[in-house]
DNA sequence: TGAGTCATTGAGAAAAATTATCATAAAGGC
DNA sequence: GCCTTTATGATAATTTTTCTCAATGACTCA
């Protein structure tokens, strides 16, 4: 996927945005087309923090800034992923079944769409009794800029 | 496996953790084996507060059990799991690979061995250039005792 | 066993992250 | 443009995490 066609797609999604909002009978505020914008300009997802401090730029409070990260989460438009270090971060990602890619070095992130676990999730309801309702997974490399690792 | 493999095993492992400790060059005192053991008696595991608050009791102090649990998790003792709410929790765990399915009623968590994602990582290294490194994968459901979900 | 050395600890302070409160601003419906 | 109601931001409060440093105690070596 282009550049160019992650531009577009995140342009696409404010519609998106809007629709999810209103079917909660949410309202659609500049605050939160602004964060929203800054996760989806973000190849590498952000903490709050992070994304506080980004966002002090445009007056937001971090009150909201954590109030709409939530409802964005709430939503799927954002995912949560583990930065290298094991903190949280948040990813603008696409709707359905995804997972991601992570380079330890530079935070980058691919999405991983080729994952078939349900053989697997069948084996384990049987063999536990657990209801097995869904799966987290993550992959973690260098990505091709960074190398390979040098240890 | 049976609360009483459970128990011997935990028993096992402090000599274990003692030679781990001692080939980094590093002393097992009370206060690391006192933390070791909370958190092996857990089956859910526990967050960092809640481990300091339960070691209160045994005069841990806090920042002690922040850096224990550091080193436990650095030497695989411990390993980092998603609560229901997305929170970080520590779970002490067999070395290896090794994921983990985890009830989002009431957190208790089942280990899965049975994992083979190695082929889907070498597709995602061949059709990505990433040198993909690991993963990071959690199931999570419904246990047996709390029934399927409500919902 | 008994120093001596040096990693480890705990109290406390400090910093950082998260949540709560509430008067004001503004979105959406009319 | 009004009105109703949600959303926001300043601020405070709370919780979590990190830092500092004197005192403790684990391990080594004689
Ligand atoms: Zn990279
Ligand atoms: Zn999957
Ligand atoms: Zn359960
Ligand atoms: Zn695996």
């Amino acid at each position: 996927m282009t550049q160019d066609d992650d531009k577009r797609l995140n342009d696409l999604r404010v519609d998106d945005l809007r629709r999810a909002f209103r079917r909660l009978g949410l309202r659609l505020t500049s605050q939160r087309v602004t964060v929203w914008r800054l996760f989806s300009d973000s190849t590498t997802g952000l903490t709050l923090p992070e994304a506080c401090r980004a966002l002090q730029e445009y007056a937001i409070g971090q009150a909201t800034v954590y109030r709409v990260v939530n409802s964005l989460c709430e939503l799927g438009f954002l995912l949560n992923i583990h930065g290298t270090n094991g903190e949280h971060r948040y990813l603008a990602g696409h709707p359905g079944h995804v997972h991601h890619l992570i380079c330890r070095s530079c935070g980058h992130v691919r999405e991983v769409t080729d994952c078939d676990l349900s053989t697997l999730e069948k084996l384990l309801a049987a063999q536990t009794g657990f209801a097995v309702e869904g799966h987290y997974l993550e992959f973690y490399g260098r990505c091709p800029r960074c190398g390979p690792s040098p240890g």
